[in-house]
DNA sequence: GTTAGGG
DNA sequence: CCCTAAC
């Protein structure tokens, strides 16, 4: 299920590369595998150095992670991220960052707030390797989170708001990106889609890390004694934990911070002081921290943190700040879960608050990639830990909206087509066509074929074809003898239309299933509108139909001749006579009979509005505007009894 | 549920 | 094609 990644942070300031990878590739690595996301479960020995860990561990781990899973999914319904990340920074000055995935789908903030820990600890590694010097102005270190966040939402999806917590998952994505792409070479991963925007956030980052860089003090859960441990988790989750497990209690509590950063940044008592200081100390840890939170909003506290932050990389200590800000080690994650979740908290509401804004934009715009989202966003998290910030359903979940994974840190950005699919029903149907090579083509040629030995010979496949061809058969008949004709005449057609009405089913079918488009509506409400157009051979069972049972029973018409025809409801037959009838008073009376189609206007062939008219009249379905007048110069044709025509 | 009409 | 009123 899950493993955990750990990620040292030697006391040297540098993230061993394999480790970092490590982490990195677990994390990537999630999102190659989607819904599971395995770590690999790593020790962090005191050296800092990872080593695999031991089946002894893996089996506690497993435990810890069966257990978080369940704790997980309460936590995703929370709201928070699935996953947990614990950063803990050994006294021997490594940090240790421990994603663990719970089998629940990982909240967006939980991703979040993995990512972010991922990012701090990255960037604590960065500052360390590449500059020791932690200085940088909190301007870099706010540019960096509104540059990741920016980078978020372009990734994501362009959200127009800011989600504190999206955007703090976007800068902690961005951050990782910077950092592997950037700064930290570590980090095996190149930035990527993400870092677009991270780009400039990279360079942001870069500066963070060097802010971020953990001076000397780290705290470490690992430190904690289990008891302590339990006393964090307990505090975290309100419940106690029986588990022994060190690494999981960290991990536990670590994800309890990440949730905590959305609850509450309050310290933790027991350790708070060490935390405090700790974080104080540990500048870097603090501003991953911090840059999650941060991120998150760009709240005061944020602000703060990130300044605190960047006060200690300058060598300023902001206790507070520090210690919301880092929460690398257990103790500042239990900082932030204490103090911060207050704040954080605060700021989840903001997050699902936004999210489900987006959730509803999203939905306007694609009901079903926002119910996706939704899903995501509650509990449905998919397991792979995707972090779908509701912004991407809100940039236009439609097209796509990316979806971000967070693997042990690592941000993939994974573009979802968005359920929804918009495309006319006729593209689904040609692609059916081409997977069907009996669809509606075929039906329609047979349609055709049958047309061109009724009358003459229509040269176009399509419905144009038909239409065209149709006229002319129609038309002898109808001049001729419109009922005796007419009926063979027909009855081809019908045949073929028959022919292709299964065809076409499937066509329809697939049109109604995939081809339904829905549309926005003015009220908000989708709409659906798949549109089909309607084909000569329908036309002309409509026409036959209404001759048969009269104008009016549409829903017997439809049952009898349009019964292959899922998609043609009875309100449709009866809108499209409606527009026949329409069609065929508005051709000149004196065209009626022979060059009947229109202009290329009426792809409708004028025997079969001639027919119309006929049916109308008999029905005495004329429609007002046209007066008996014109239906008296089609009379000579309209004779045709409707006996005749059924 | 179907039909008619309007949008 | 959709929606709604009316039957």
């Amino acid at each position: 299920m899950e493993t955990v990644v750990g990620i040292e942070d030697n006391d040297d300031g540098r993230f061993e590369d394999s480790g970092v990878d490590r982490s990195s590739s677990a994390l990537s690595s999630p999102k190659q595998i989607s819904n599971p996301i395995v770590y690999k479960l790593v020790r962090v020995e005191g050296d800092g150095k990872l080593v695999p860990a031991t089946d002894d561990e893996v089996m506690e781990v497993g435990d810890f992670l069966e257990y978080e899973n369940s704790e997980m999914h309460v936590v995703t319904n929370t709201g928070q991220s699935l996953e947990c990340i614990s950063i803990e920074r050994s006294s021997s000055g490594k940090l240790r960052l421990e994603c663990l995935e719970g089998t629940a789908e990982a909240d967006l903030g939980k991703l979040n707030a993995k990512l972010q820990i991922l990012q701090k600890v990255k960037e604590e590694e960065k500052h360390r390797i590449s500059c020791g010097s932690p200085v940088h102005s909190h301007e870099n270190i706010d540019s960096q989170c509104s540059a990741d966040k920016f980078p978020v939402m372009d990734g994501k999806v362009q959200s127009e708001t800011p989600c504190q917590e999206i955007p703090s998952i976007a800068s902690s994505f961005n951050y990782t990106h910077s950092n592997q792409s950037g700064s930290i070479d570590q980090c095996s991963r190149p930035s990527e889609g993400v870092i677009e925007s991270g780009s400039s956030a990279s360079a942001v980052y870069s500066n963070l890390k060097s802010d971020i860089s953990m001076s000397d003090g780290e705290i470490c859960l690992d430190k904690l004694s289990i008891r302590e441990l339990h006393e964090l988790f307990k505090v975290t989750f309100g419940r106690e934990t029986t588990v022994k497990d060190k690494q999981w209690l960290k991990r536990r509590i670590a994800m309890s911070l990440t949730n905590s950063c959305d609850v509450s940044a309050t310290t933790f008592i027991i350790k708070d002081n060490k935390i405090v200081r700790k974080f104080e100390e540990d500048s870097s840890g603090n501003m991953n921290a911090g840059s999650l939170i941060s991120s998150e909003n760009m709240t005061e506290e944020d602000v703060n943190f990130k300044d605190s932050s960047a006060v200690d990389a300058c060598g300023i200590d902001d206790n507070q700040v520090v210690s919301e800000t880092r929460s690398e080690n257990g103790l500042e994650y239990e900082n932030y879960q204490t103090g911060q979740r207050a704040a954080k908290r605060i700021r989840r509401p903001t997050k699902r608050y936004i999210e489900e804004l987006s959730e509803n934009e999203s939905r306007e715009h694609n009901p079903r990639l926002s119910i996706s989202n939704k899903t995501v966003g509650f509990g449905h998290v998919s397991p792979t830990s995707n972090v779908r910030p509701a912004r991407n359903a809100f940039s236009e979940a439609r097209t796509y909206s990316t979806r971000l994974d967070s693997l042990g840190g690592s941000n993939v950005q994974i573009p979802c087509v968005s359920r929804v699919r918009r495309s006319r029903p006729r593209k689904d149907i040609a692609s059916l066509m081409k997977f069907h090579p009996t669809g509606m083509g075929e039906a329609e040629k047979l349609s055709n074929k049958l047309l061109e030995h009724s009358s003459d010979a229509g040269s176009d496949f399509s419905d144009k074809v038909l239409k065209s061809r149709m006229p002319a058969k129609f038309h002898q008949p109808s001049s001729s003898e419109p009922v005796k004709e007419q009926c063979p005449v027909i009855c081809p057609i019908e045949l073929r239309q028959e022919l292709r009405p299964k065809r076409a089913d499937p066509s329809g079918h697939t049109s109604d299933d995939n081809n339904i488009v829905t549309v926005p509506t003015a009220k908000g409400g989708m709409r659906r509108k798949h549109h089909r157009a309607w084909t000569l051979v329908e036309v002309i069972k409509l026409v036959e139909g209404v001759s048969r049972c009269g104008a009016g029973r549409w829903s017997e018409i439809k049952r009898l001749s349009f019964a292959s025809y899922s998609y043609r409801t009875s309100v449709d037959l009866k809108d499209k006579w409606r527009n026949l009838l329409k069609a065929s008073f508005a051709l000149a009376p004196a065209d009626e009979g022979i060059n009947s189609r229109k202009h290329g206007t009426a792809p409708i062939p004028e025997k079969i509005l001639l027919r119309v008219r006929e049916l109308a009249e008999m029905n005495s379905q004329v429609p007002p505007n046209y007066s008996s007048s014109q239906l008296a110069s089609g009379g000579g044709s309209v004779h045709g009894d409707r006996s005749g025509y059924l």
